[in-house]
Parts: structure tokens; C-alpha cells; sequence
RNA sequence: CGGGGUGUGGCGCAGUUUGGUAGCGCGCCUGCUUUGGGAGCAGGAAGCCGAAGGUUCGAAUCCUUUCACCCCGACCA
């Protein structure tokens, strides 16, 4: 029965009711995905749990940005700090937060290294090196890496000094065609939080104050969390000929003269992790869609006496090895996605494992016992009652394995469309000031659109008044048709509705 | 950086006001009984109380210094 594990043994899980911050920090300890590292400021350690979700995002991402024609590669993890202040806005944006290496090998350094806060700089210096002709364009390269920036305050996976992510850094020949990577690459982002992560986002342009430091446009993907909050859950950025000049990556045209490239970034972190937490998990613990699940199915096996365990040992086993064939990729996959099973035979009550698994977030839960046996029938239940099946369900064991497939991948579905749901319904269009106040009043969040003027001062203004942000100004097709209206602060006109919400 | 808080077995805490040589719950180990929604009993291991200095016959407790981490605000994936 839902809720019932809370305020008994095996950690607390607060409601997302009374404590909805309370709730996340207790999702991720109870589903053992990561701690505070206490003893490294604002780090955290990610226990294998975590890690493996973040694996599974790794192997999908990738395929995806080799499928696009890029390649991995690896940069230093110091930066000659001379290379971050080449690019002025970049320098301004990341100065407050660098962590700079001052000694090394017991003598102080020539010239201190920054901890890479991102890699646009010293990646920059080796595209210098490496392009010369039009003929090296476009340079396609991305980097799996740690990063390092001294946020003043952190939150595990949202908000860390650390964090592991995913960086991209492409040059072309022409500013169209940089411009096209950066939407192709926002594009990936969307397609892979709706179909691995079951995350729905909003795709649009940042405002100039939002931006990244150093580019011309910044994109984004924008997620509503439960709590009505929006999460920044990916970025793609037009560097314009910015770190170009700043780093002279020149190449020769095809008319012989020498030009300053066209770049762009884009880059997801483990921050996606927190996302996933908090579009999907409940009060029991945490949920994870199939696709990214490092645990598919649980296998709890029930007996009183030895001559019974030996013979659902015996059963488990069979249904874990038929089990493990079934592959829950896509058919146009480049990987295969076989069903990670648990056979669960630690000496502990059956009650005390269906607990612990539902805290873990596995998608399915196979109860067998001598009873299931006598009947040749499984007892199947799914995390969250879903399309995929609701309460216990007894099917004959070969009928569940030839539909378990169906049954995860329509679980993920049903995970999708719960979300959707969610931000349909968490979603209003405000053309009242006053109504906007009382929609934002407190902690309260949703995802607006509304008119604004398209000025930095208004755009202040409302962040100062209410501490909503302007998440995006919607990309064609993301939000509400553009129309002519005003400014639902200054009242001044407006060209479209942008999405308005406080964020994490 | 401003405000608040906390450092005591693995985890969560009590003990500090009023100094007397460390305790509780959970977890862990061993054994027996249990096992279809968080098991019971019995036995056991484990901490010189964040660090340094001081007061005292005696300090987790009082004084001084210091370090670290957490929470709340301003910056950010």
C-alpha cells in the first residue's frame, strides 16, 4: 500500500506536501543514488546507484551525438587562467566562481591554472591549432568531463561545485551553419528527455541577462518540476565569432581570405538526474522510466523451509535468464537495451524488500513463492500503477515474459504522459498583473506565458518583485502563437508571450 | 559575504545550564526461531566527545583560539 513505509523503520521519506526540498535530499539518500560529500565544500559523492542512471544517460546521449557527427575527445582539466579572461563576457560571467590552482609540486606556479568552470577556452586555444582550411569545418567535438564552479549555495545534482556533464564545441564556416547545429543539437535534448528521461520540455531562447557569458544566443530546454519550479535542463549556445576572436581560430575561405569561425556549445549535466528526481519520483520514493532504470525488474523470492527455496531459487533464476534476453530499446536504436534483473535472496522479510525497491525506484517487482509455483504463474507489480498494469497482477510465467517488453515500454509511456499531463495542467496563459502576483505569491510556481516588453529593466523588475525569471522566449511551435499584446508588467507593447516561472 | 545552526561509535541524537571519566535508538556481528508488505529473542563489537591551547585534583561539559560542514539570502548547469 502507497505511504504506508513512511515514519516506520528504514528512513523517512518527509511528504512532498510538508517539505517539498525536504523531499528531494530524502529521495536521493532513501534511493541511494548520492550523499554530500561533507568533507569537499558543496561536493557530492554519487553512489553506484546514481552513477549507473548517469551511465545510462552517457551511453543514450552519445549515440545521439555520434549519430550527428561528433566525436569525443578529452581536454585538460586546467586552464591557463590568461585563457579565461581572453573573452570578456566570459571572463566577467565566470570570475566570481573559479576555483584557481595557485602551487603545484610544492613550488608556486608562473601562472596560476583555473579548475575548468567549461572548456570554450582552452578548447578554443586547440581549434586555433588544429583548423586552417575551410576543408577542417566543421570541427565536431565533444567532451565527457567534470567541471568545477564555487557556487555559493548547492544542492546535490541541481547545484553542485562539482558536477559531472557533457560539453560540445563545434566551429563552422558560416554563422547559418552554426546556427543550425545549435537548434539540431537543442533538438537532440528535447527528443532525449522525452523519450529516455519521459521528461517533457519547453525548447525557446534565453533573454540577453540570461544567457551564457561570452555568446551571441543561448537555447534551452526547460523543465516543470513538480513543485511547479522550472529546471534549466540543457543548453545550446551561438558563439558567434566571440571566442573566435578571442582565441584567433582562423581559417582560409574558399576565396583564399583568412576568417574567424563560427562556434557554438552546448552541454547536459548530471543536474538531468534532479530533473528526473523531481518530474517523477512520489512520496514512497524514488521512480525511474525503464529507459534509464539500472535495475529493470527485482526478483523477490519467498519460502519457508529449504526444500521450497531450492525450487523457487530454481524458478527465479529461469524467469532472471529469460528476462535478460528482452530488449527494451527502440528498434532504431544504436545499442541494445537488455532488462537489467535482481534476484533479491537476502536473508530478509519479503515486506522489508519490496520496501527498500520501491525507495530504489525499479520498475517492476517479481514476487515468486511455492504458491506461484503450484500454479506455474508470477505475481508482477509495476512501481506506480500505470496503462502498464495496476496492483498485483498474477500471470502465467510464460504470458509475462513474452509481454514484458510491451509492459516496461508502455510503463515508460504512461510515465511521459503523466508528466505531460502535469505541465498541461500546471501551465496558464496571465495577462493580469495582479493575477500573476497571486499565482507567484509565497514559493507557489507554474509555468506562464506571458506579455512582456522585451526590456532587461522590466525583465528585472519582476525577478526583483517576485523572484520569477524569464525561462524562455518560446521557439516556433513551443508555446502560444505570436500575437501582438503588452507587457503584463509595464504595460508597454509586446511582440509574443515568453515563459515566465521561478527556477531552480 | 551577511544571518542562523551543528560538530559525541557507521547513521540519528541525548548528555553541556549545575565539571566526576560517555549513554539511547537504528544499523552492524554471532546464534536460534522466522520469511506472501518494514521479524523476534539472546549474546557481542565499536566512540579517548571536530582540532589546538588554557583553567582545574579532575573537562564532552567552563574559557580562548581555530577548522569544517549544513540551512536561509545575493550568483549559476
Amino acid at each position: 500500500m502507497a505511504g504506508k513505509g513512511n515514519d516506520k523503520r528504514g528512513g523517512k521519506i518527509t511528504t512532498r506536501e510538508q517539505d517539498y526540498p525536504q523531499w528531494y535530499q530524502d529521495i536521493i539518500r532513501e534511493g541511494d543514488l548520492a550523499e554530500p560529500a561533507k568533507v569537499v565544500k558543496g561536493c557530492m559523492v554519487i553512489k553506484p546507484h546514481g552513477y549507473a542512471v548517469w551511465e545510462k544517460i552517457q551511453r543514450d546521449l552519445d549515440g545521439r551525438f555520434k549519430a550527428t557527427g561528433h566525436k569525443n575527445a578529452y581536454f585538460p582539466l586546467l586552464v591557463p587562467q590568461s585563457f579565461i579572461t581572453k573573452e570578456a563576457e566570459h571572463v566577467e560571467g565566470f570570475a566570481p566562481e573559479l576555483a584557481v590552482v595557485t602551487h603545484a609540486g610544492g613550488q608556486k606556479l608562473e601562472e596560476p591554472y583555473v579548475v575548468r568552470p567549461t572548456s570554450e577556452t582552452i578548447i578554443g586555444h586547440f581549434f586555433a591549432k588544429w583548423i586552417d582550411s575551410h576543408r577542417d569545418l566543421p570541427m565536431l567535438v565533444n567532451q565527457w568531463a567534470n567541471v568545477m564552479r564555487w557556487e555559493l549555495r548547492t544542492r546535490m545534482f541541481l547545484r553542485t561545485t562539482e558536477f559531472l556533464w557533457q560539453e560540445g564545441h563545434t566551429a563552422h564556416a558560416n554563422h547559418a551553419e552554426a546556427k543550425e547545429e545549435v537548434r539540431r543539437m537543442l533538438d537532440t535534448y528535447g527528443e532525449f528527455c522525452e523519450e529516455i528521461l519521459a521528461m517533457p520540455v519547453v525548447r525557446g531562447v534565453k533573454t540577453e541577462s540570461e544567457k551564457f557569458a561570452g555568446a551571441v544566443q543561448s537555447q534551452c530546454i526547460e523543465a516543470l518540476m513538480q513543485d511547479g519550479k522550472a529546471l534549466q535542463a540543457g543548453t545550446s549556445h551561438d558563439l558567434g565569432q566571440n571566442f573566435g576572436r578571442a582565441f584567433d581560430v582562423r581559417f582560409q575561405n574558399e576565396g583564399g581570405e583568412l576568417e574567424y569561425v563560427w562556434q557554438t556549445s552546448w552541454g547536459v549535466s548530471t543536474r538531468l538526474i534532479g530533473g528526473l528526481i523531481m518530474t517523477h519520483s512520489d512520496d514512497d520514493g524514488l521512480i525511474l522510466p525503464p529507459r534509464v532504470a539500472p535495475i529493470h525488474a527485482v526478483i523477490v523470492p519467498i519460502f519457508k523451509n529449504d526444500e521450497q527455496r531450492a525450487a523457487v531459487m530454481e524458478a527465479a533464476v529461469r524467469i532472471k535468464t529469460a528476462l535478460q534476453r528482452v530488449d527494451i530499446a527502440n528498434d532504431d536504436s544504436p545499442y541494445r537495451d537488455f532488462l537489467a534483473v535482481e534476484v533479491d535472496d537476502r536473508d530478509m522479510r519479503p515486506g522489508a524488500k519490496y520496501y527498500e525497491w520501491e525507495r530504489k525506484g525499479v520498475p517492476m517487482r517479481i514476487e515468486l513463492g511455492p504458491r506461484d509455483l503450484e500454479k506455474g504463474q508470477v505475481c508482477v507489480k509495476m512501481r506506480l500503477g500505470t496503462a502498464a498494469g495496476e496492483g498485483k497482477e498474477f500471470l502465467p510465467e510464460e504470458e509475462f515474459i513474452s509481454g514484458v517488453r510491451t509492459r516496461l515500454r508502455t510503463f515508460q509511456d504512461a510515465l511521459l504522459e503523466r508528466a505531460r499531463a502535469r505541465l498541461a495542467d500546471q501551465t496558464v496563459t496571465l495577462d493580469d498583473w495582479e493575477q500573476f502576483k497571486s499565482t507567484f505569491k509565497g514559493d507557489k510556481s507554474q509555468f506562464a506565458w506571458c506579455h512582456w516588453d522585451g526590456t532587461a529593466e522590466t525583465e528585472a523588475k519582476i525577478k526583483e518583485e517576485t523572484k520569477v525569471t524569464i525561462r524562455c522566449i518560446p521557439l516556433p511551435g513551443q508555446g502560444p502563437a505570436a500575437e501582438d499584446g503588452t507587457c503584463i508588467f509595464s504595460g508597454k507593447p509586446s511582440k509574443g508571450r515568453v515563459l515566465m516561472a521561478k527556477a531552480y
